[in-house]
DNA sequence: TGACAATATGAATGAAGTTTCATATACTAT
DNA sequence: ATAGTATATGAAACTTCATTCATATTGTCA
């Protein structure tokens, strides 16, 4: 194959898979459970019992849906004898949460 | 009520509205196809033929993604003898879309 | 007015996602 | 080792959402 040709072919598959990860992470910040495990987070680390309580949902609930941003990269862990205590990834997440409360804050 | 109570409640309140409304506004964006929709309008405003012609989906189909981003106002609409243009309603959706972008650039 | 083009919408179908319940795993301390 | 606490996970039930098909509405132009 050309180069020129290969070029534009990586360049549509580039874009395709932006699109395709783009719609993932807003797939994944899309409920309102994970939200305010992240939410939380904005201020500091929690393990799960510590969720429990300050959010009042099942302990199963919690662990399922941290899954869910654990397996999308979105919060990290790191494990204190008993207690797994999350945080929030990376810079990214924290930009788009600040940047969405900021177009939510004028709505409300 | 006391004054101080009340306004702990409306902090409470607002708090509420809040997370709902950053969850709403995830939702919305967090579809390929209203992406893609999205992604278009970018470069400039569309009406629905256009759209049809540049990314290959039903005619039906886009109209009931627009439908879902006008009720939302993601975008917005003027109207020009037959046809339906659509634009980017505001900042805070073109700033979403580009934090989202630059979070994905730099896994794919 | 009648035919045509552009857009919108209701209803049905099927897929995907969230929550709950029950249970398993991992670690601590006695 | 056993009891107790913290977390994870599989499966089922339930809910929500995207897409398609058929059809309605709105505007144009001959």
């Amino acid at each position: 194959m050309a180069n020129a040709k290969k070029s534009i072919v990586n360049v549509c598959n580039k874009r395709i898979q932006i699109t395709d990860e783009v719609t993932n992470i807003f797939k994944v910040l899309a409920d309102k459970t994970r939200l305010e495990l992240l939410f939380a987070l904005e201020q500091k680390s929690l393990c799960v019992s510590e969720f429990v309580e300050i959010l009042g949902f099942e302990q199963s609930l919690i662990s399922h849906q941290l899954k869910v941003l654990r397996d999308n990269n979105i919060v990290s862990t790191n494990k204190v004898g008993n207690k797994v205590f999350y945080t929030l990834a990376d810079e990214h997440i924290t930009n788009l949460l600040s940047v969405a409360k900021a177009h939510a804050s004028e709505k409300v």
